[in-house]
RNA sequence: GCCCCCAUGGUGUAGCGGUUAGCACGCGAGCCUUUCACGCUUGUAGCACGGGUUCGAUUCCCGUUGGGGGUACCA
């Protein structure tokens, strides 16, 4: 058999979403797993919804995935003399036939009838018209049925009867999605066609085409499940929210979001699913491909990814990190500093403000709800009073910052029945003065980091602050 | 309505006639601990239903139910 050859057809009528993505990148997956090749198509032939800006985002997106094509990129619009040279032997050939009718007089007809069928009545099939303005180009469905052996569904049969005697070519003289797509592929040696579920029925009327345009042996046919919304309806771009770009602003991993849409349809058989994308092509092969939808879980792809920023080098993380952290050399600086303690913290890159934004705003953000609580407990108040004086001249490490908490903690009276410092008490309500919230980095690096002077302005802005 | 397809815990999957039905996410508990997170231990929960075939069905066949996709002179 000829060298495998697949190919990614997007029409750039939307941003790059994740299903698109995942389609991208099984078709990328089986063609480097087989020594095959991947190719781009850009099926901008629907002038009135392409918008170019789109290409561009569908390609940057495929290019952050990793996902890497081979050879030129095909515009579809600049084929339009081959799909008009298929139309018109098509015509040649008599598969086709002039049809006049209007959508209102089709669906007039269907529902005089009242069989419940909606589709093209094949009103015109015999009439024998010319050509005309206002008039369609529709393929004859021959009789008999078309069937394929899909990859991932097993053997799929149509009965033609089922199948409209669709429009191959608008009144305009443009052709038809079907047709461009069946044409570009015969004729660029397509031979897999991996697509979404979404395409089954297309794929009936590919197949006619393909026999009637005399296109010689057929691809081979993969069918891939649909990726749902938790209301289990195919994520739509409308009201989900799918768009790769979101995710890479969200500061997700292009290595997470790559791995974890390989594992939505298919699972490596030893259980480990998280692994480099080597592996992951290695062991891939379309036949396990599962046919039954796949929910889009974000809880899971945020766990991949945590996994994944937790395992990228100090350097690596520190270089992705500054994406979202100010432009200033004070906040690189700090991001450099603290790195390690946020990177074991964060599951979402753009989560490493909120670790360290408290050491570059002049007034950190307060958590309400916890400083009430905090400062509820008579001792709190006092421990700001002592760690403010023990501060003042502790040494200025993280041990010589802990050592000055313990000691207000100690003084202050949050002691356990063991004679203990209760220091996760303790901490507390200095935690909050200082960065203003309850969770966040360990407070000795933080404090230390932050400096002596901004630490005791904030402690005494506190203080006043919980006696008012 | 019609056509096509799907069905293992809440979610994603492994399983391909005989298993204590595995793994992961999530969720619960505990440990660790200066908060959080990580990590570790542990608990929770599943073969949609009904018929067959078979010595034996989660696995094969049929039906039911449920779900999805398609049904454009969009792609």
């Amino acid at each position: 058999m000829s060298t495998p050859r697949c190919r990614f057809a997007p029409s750039p009528t939307g941003y790059l979403h994740v299903g698109s993505a995942q389609s991208a990148l099984f078709n990328w997956l089986f063609a480097r797993g087989s020594g095959g090749e991947f190719v781009l198509r850009i099926e901008d032939t629907d002038a009135e919804r392409n918008r170019p800006e789109l290409t561009d985002n569908i390609l940057d997106m495929l290019r952050w995935l990793g996902i890497d094509w081979d050879g030129e990129i095909v515009h579809q619009s600049d084929r339009l003399d081959r799909h008009l040279a298929a139309v018109e032997k098509l015509e040649a050939a008599g598969a086709v036939y002039w049809c006049d009718c209007t959508r209102d007089e089709i669906d007039a007809r269907n529902k005089a009838r009242k069989d419940g069928r909606t589709g093209y009545d094949r009103h015109c099939r015999d009439r024998g018209l010319e050509k005309a303005p206002g008039s369609a180009l529709r393929f004859r469905v021959p009789d008999g049925k078309t069937s394929w052996p899909d990859k991932v569904r097993g053997e799929v049969t149509f009965e033609n009867i089922n199948v409209d005697d669709f429009v191959v070519s608008r009144s305009t003289g443009a052709p038809l999605f079907v047709l461009a797509n069946t044409v570009d592929d015969a004729e660029t040696g397509i031979n897999h066609v991996i697509r979404g579920e979404d395409h089954v029925n297309n794929t009936a009327k590919y197949l006619l085409l393909w026999q009637a345009l005399g296109f010689g042996e057929v691809p081979t046919f993969a069918h891939l499940p649909l990726l749902v919304n938790e209301q289990r309806k195919k994520l739509s771009k409308r009201r989900d929210p799918v768009s790769v770009a979101d995710f890479k602003a969200e500061g997700y991993l292009p290595e997470a979001m790559r791995n974890y849409l390989a594992l939505l349809g298919w699972g490596p058989k030893d259980d480990i699913e998280i692994r480099p994308i080597e592996e992951i092509v290695a062991m891939f092969r379309i036949e396990d491909v599962s046919s039954s939808p796949a929910f889009f879980d974000v809880k899971k792809l945020l766990h991949i990814n945590g996994e994944y920023i937790r395992a990228l080098t100090r350097e690596d993380f520190i270089a992705r990190a500054s994406e979202f952290v100010p432009d200033t050399p004070e906040a690189k600086a700090l991001l450099e500093d603290l790195a390690p303690l946020v990177q074991e913290r964060i599951k979402r890159l753009d989560e490493v403000d909120s670790y360290l934004s408290f050491l570059w705003v002049d007034v950190p953000e307060l958590d309400e709800a916890a400083w009430t609580k905090a400062i509820k407990d008579e001792r709190a108040h006092k421990v700001l009073d002592h760690v403010q004086t023990l501060l003042a001249d502790a040494d200025w490490t993280p041990e010589g910052v802990e050592a000055a908490v313990r000691g207000a903690g100690e003084a202050a009276g949050f002691i356990n029945p063991e004679g203990q410092v209760q220091l996760s008490k303790a901490q507390a309500p200095v935690r909050i003065a200082v960065t203003g919230q309850r969770i966040g980095l360990p407070l000795w690096e933080g404090i230390t980091a932050l400096g002596r002077e901004r630490t005791l302005a904030r402690l005494a802005a506190a203080r006043e602050r919980a006696s008012a």
